[in-house]
DNA sequence: GGTGTAATATTGACTACGCAAAGGAATTTA
DNA sequence: TAAATTCCTTTGCGTAGTCAATATTACACC
């Protein structure tokens, strides 16, 4: 089956890289979220939200499709957005031809709060990752990164529908 | 094939690769979370625990060096240790010369769960993994993550101090 | 039209883990 | 030796997210 190329221990390549996925997903997630929370009173998923949501037709979005970029389950995206509603950064609005879903579209205040957010927490990444990498390496890194199974999808669609 | 293109045309390379280490992150525990967990009955970090604590001397790590091992807090490290010693996995010793320290020590049955849990986990690991990478390409990703601070430390010190 | 199935969203119960505060033990300083 | 400080750990509380179950709507097929 595999033809692990030591009879001792060694860990695999593939299970390094995993450890450190994680690892690297813990350092990172714990200073920017830190930041981002005391400065401006949001999670990293609150931010993701609004950032996809700025970049998306009209600002709206149907929450399952939101759920999908987030890599989010949908009681996930309920939750998530429910804190954005009390904040009054994002409304929900309906759809006329289906009742079933829901829209989740970005306030006036919401795109507010965005922006004046977006320019110290992309900061904060630039610094985090520019440290450490170069512009090259940033671009492969992703390019692998979006090799794995949902992380690259809906990357480029603005699917708004 | 750089696919550098997002809601927002000017993302940065750095926003980029963030995000999707976000993402990677998200998509790949999910799968390897709900997997372990129905089969073996353990969480990510129960199992990381249980690997750090079986390369270690002795089977047993002083808890704050594993909590560094795993990036986790100290109110993390005793709540996962709670789980793991209910569970009769690792068990709590005592240093004699510093009464502030506590080992957290492998039991046999602990070893046995590991290693029993370890064959399937680390098989799925390299499927997610190997199936997108090569095995330089994961040699790559291992030593890119690991420049970020905190990650790739003690990694390789197998510190039972 | 009625029925079965798929899609969307919510809810309750639960887990994991962070932070801040606090306690006990060790070490340093005076 | 006393006091201050630092280290290790635990605890209370809060947040974020999961899963399973449920309700509603849409649609396909007979």
């Amino acid at each position: 089956m595999h033809t692990q190329t030591s009879a001792a221990p060694e860990t695999p390549s593939a299970v390094r890289a995993w450890t450190r996925l994680l690892r690297a997903h813990a350092a990172t997630t714990r200073v920017l979220s830190a930041e981002l929370q005391s400065d401006h009173g949001l999670s990293l998923n609150d931010f993701e939200a609004l950032y996809v949501l700025s970049g998306a037709e009209g600002g709206r979005m149907k929450r399952v499709e939101l759920a999908r970029r987030l890599l989010l389950t949908p009681s996930g995206i309920t939750r998530l957005l429910e804190g954005l509603e009390q904040a009054g950064l994002v409304r929900r609005t309906t759809c006329p031809t289906d009742l079933r879903v829901a829209y989740a579209e970005l306030t006036p205040e919401g795109r507010e709060q965005f922006e004046a957010a977006s320019c110290a927490h992309v900061g904060s990444i630039r610094d985090l990752m520019e440290e450490h990498f170069s512009e090259d390496e940033l671009d492969e890194l992703g390019d692998m990164l979006g090799r794995l199974p949902g992380v690259a999808e809906g990357d480029d669609t603005c699917a708004a529908l």
